[in-house]
Parts: C-alpha cells; sequence; structure tokens
DNA sequence: CAAACAATACGTAGAACTACGTATTTTTAC
DNA sequence: GTAAAAATACGTAGTTCTACGTATTGTTTG
C-alpha cells in the first residue's frame, strides 16, 4: 500500500472541504467524499477505499455507527475518526470499534498526515496529546457506590415521586423506600436536609442509565 | 469597493483552510489568516480589511469580543460572523453589536459568497435558513410570571437552602420565604408536593441570570 | 456453606415543606 | 395620588422526608 486510496466525510462543508484540500496538496488518492452517513457507507461499500476518513456526528449514520457496520461485514477500510468529541466515553468505544485514529478538529493537520504514515505501516495511531484533551467522565465514582435498586430510587426521585409512589411502582413498601434513600443519603454523606436526596437525584439524573 | 479585502480567523485549522481555500479559489482578496482572536483584532488593526469573517469561539478572544471592540474603535471593518452557535440570545448579541453576517457553519459554502455579495452593497445579510435553524430560548415564559425576588429563592432553593436558611440570606423571616413558595407554586401550579419546587428550581437553575 | 451484601419493613420523633388563610407595609406604575 | 403589585409576616394543620434505630429474608460470592 504505497498511496492509499481515501474516502472522507463530514456533514459541515467547510470542513470536508477543508480536509479534501490539504489530502490531495499532500498528493494523497482521495476517491470521493461524503457529505452525510449514507453516503459515506455507501461509498465505502462501492469502492472499498484503504482508508475512510470520518465526522461522527452526521445525519442518517455516525461515524461510530459507519466503523461497527464494516467491522460486522469484515471490510478492509481502515478508518480515521476525524470529530469534535472530547467525551472519554465515545472515544473508549471508537477504540473498541477497532478504528485506527482519533483525531481531534482542533489538532494541527500534520496530525492527520501522522495517523495515515501510521496506517501505512499497519499500526494505529492516536497523538500524545489526545489524552491530555479528552474530557473524563465525572460523576459516576459515587454512582458506583449504589445499588441498583438504590439508583432506581433515585431515578424515580428526580422524576418528584415520594416514597409512597415510588414503592407502589416497584410493589414495596413507602419505608422500604424510605430506608433506601436513608442509605444512600449516608453513603454519599449528603447534607441532612429534606430536598437533599431530591436535589442530589436531579443533578445525576443524566447518569442514571 | 469592488474586491474587497478580507481577512479570516477560526482556531481549527481545518475549517480555516477550507475557509481560505474557498475564498482564493473565488478569486478574493484574502490578505491573511488568523488562529485566535487576540492575532484576528491584531490583523484589523494594522491592515484594516474591508471585511472579517471571524468564528466565535477563539482562544483569547471571541468574534463577539472583536466586533464589540471594533464597533468602539469606529473601525469601518464589517464583520462576518461563522460559527455553530445556535443559540438565539448569541444571534440577537451578534446583531446588536452590527455585525453584517451570521453564517453557521453547516450552511453551504454559497452562503458566504451571498454574504459577501450584500456586504459588497452595504447591506447586511442574514440567509433565510437561519431563523429556522436558531434554536429558540424556551422555559423563560414561565419565569416571566415571576418577581425578581421570587426569582432568587429559586435561585437558593436550587442550591440546597432551607426556608430559614433563605431568610437569613435575604434578611427577612422563614414565613416569607415560605409565601413566596407557596406563590411560586400557585403560579406555576406545580404538583402539591414537597420536593416540586426544589425540582423545579433545579431544573431551571441554567435561566436563573 | 458461611459471611457479606442487598432488599425488605417497622417504630418513633423531629424538621421542613405545603396548603389555606389573613394582614400590613412598601414599591411600582398609570 | 391612587390602585395594583410585590414583599413582608403570622396562624394552623397536615404531609412528607429525615434520622436513628431494629430486624428478617434473600442473594452473592469466595
Amino acid at each position: 500500500m504505497k498511496t492509499p486510496s481515501i474516502i472522507i466525510a463530514d456533514d459541515h462543508p467547510l470542513i470536508l472541504k477543508g480536509l479534501e484540500d490539504f489530502l490531495k496538496e499532500r498528493h494523497y488518492n482521495v476517491l470521493d467524499s461524503a457529505k452525510n452517513g449514507k453516503q459515506a457507507y455507501q461509498l465505502i461499500e462501492d469502492l472499498q477505499p484503504d482508508i475512510a476518513i470520518l465526522d461522527i456526528q452526521m445525519p442518517y449514520l455516525t461515524g461510530l455507527q459507519i466503523a461497527e457496520k464494516c467491522k460486522n461485514n469484515e471490510f478492509n477500510t481502515k478508518i480515521i475518526i476525524i470529530t469534535f468529541e472530547k467525551d472519554e466515553s465515545i472515544y473508549n468505544q471508537a477504540k473498541s470499534l477497532g478504528i485506527y485514529g482519533y483525531v481531534l478538529k482542533e489538532f494541527a493537520l500534520t496530525e492527520i498526515e501522522n495517523c495515515i504514515a501510521s496506517i501505512l505501516e499497519n499500526t494505529s495511531y492516536f497523538s500524545p496529546e489526545l489524552l491530555s484533551h479528552l474530557e473524563k467522565e465525572q460523576v459516576p465514582e459515587e454512582l458506583k457506590l449504589l445499588t441498583p435498586t438504590e439508583k432506581e430510587v433515585l431515578k424515580l426521585t428526580a422524576k418528584n415521586k415520594t416514597a409512597k409512589e415510588i414503592g407502589d411502582i416497584l410493589f414495596v413498601s413507602n419505608r422500604t423506600i424510605e430506608k433506601h434513600k436513608s442509605n444512600i443519603s449516608k453513603k454519599l454523606k449528603l447534607e441532612c436536609k429534606h430536598t437533599s436526596l431530591a436535589l442530589f437525584a436531579k443533578e445525576i439524573e443524566p447518569y442514571l442509565e
């Protein structure tokens, strides 16, 4: 693989143009480009390029969904993700799909070249800068202390259910729910106030599955 | 002004390249480019271009801060904002700073040309698409019903303060705070539960100034 | 098969919030 | 300058949440 064939995809016209121009200037073999996920997957299927450089957020199919389909179909196309996403969980998800590179859009263009160069040697590339730019998932530390039932109680508490209502939903006594709440507060060392648990529940609601 | 002089600025290399290439291909007179706000302002000051095309989110100075400084210094440079920001409030802020165009990065490249063409005729340009893409600020409807003190009470309630504590902070009786809470609940027709107000407060906390 | 953990449930007491009032003073607005 | 709105404060009663217990029954897991 001397001059790898490449397809690219991004739904932002400016970025797609920037990427395409850059690659062509450097004499890469850009077969075609797509402006959404469906088009991109079609290109991969039809052209079987060596490399696909994909955005994550795209209409119809995300870059990760494309990576998954390629993996399932055992395509040989190697995938580089170029994205704004700094979420560590998304990065981990990408890695588990066997992608060959993960480049943040704020990185210099040379990072893209580094990445392609690595792939020519059949090794994946993750910028040393990357790890310091990723944003760690916070909060879950506290949630790990809680049992599934306790999380369920939190979830319903965040939805403004009383202990009685939660008990009815889970077919247990309101006293049991009160005990769960008490245990949660103790574990997490919440303030001894009426609304502490509800406010905490509301705060971490997004992280409760 | 036949061939306007232009400077551009964006902290994302890919976008900066896309924009610069595009403009040069179309034979615009691109004097220079900057990759952060400070550089961009320097360019405007030094080169006094006819047009500056700026991103909002940039290190050191945002595009809006640059627009403000240009306005205060009575520079003649006309400003076009190119951004991801769909917040209506940011759009309104931009408009009040007298910018000549507001283009979303997801828009086609021709929108940029339309914008420049309008400026050549000394009129501002806002894409008809724009309004449907902007995300309205929601919620405030309910908040408009509340008095300043009531909002203050909500703010402190969201921070898990009791009526007594809020009273101490605002130098009034806890009974007064309870009355405020009661009035809020009545106005907003909240459920008659202990945690309703706290959870509501937490929900709209971001909109309380 | 124990020991640890999780889930279940109750007793009692107190604190905070809620609802429904009334009522006075201050501020805002026409 | 008066009427409306907002802010102040209290009474009473009822509900819910919390804290501090105790205690039984399952479920994991080494």
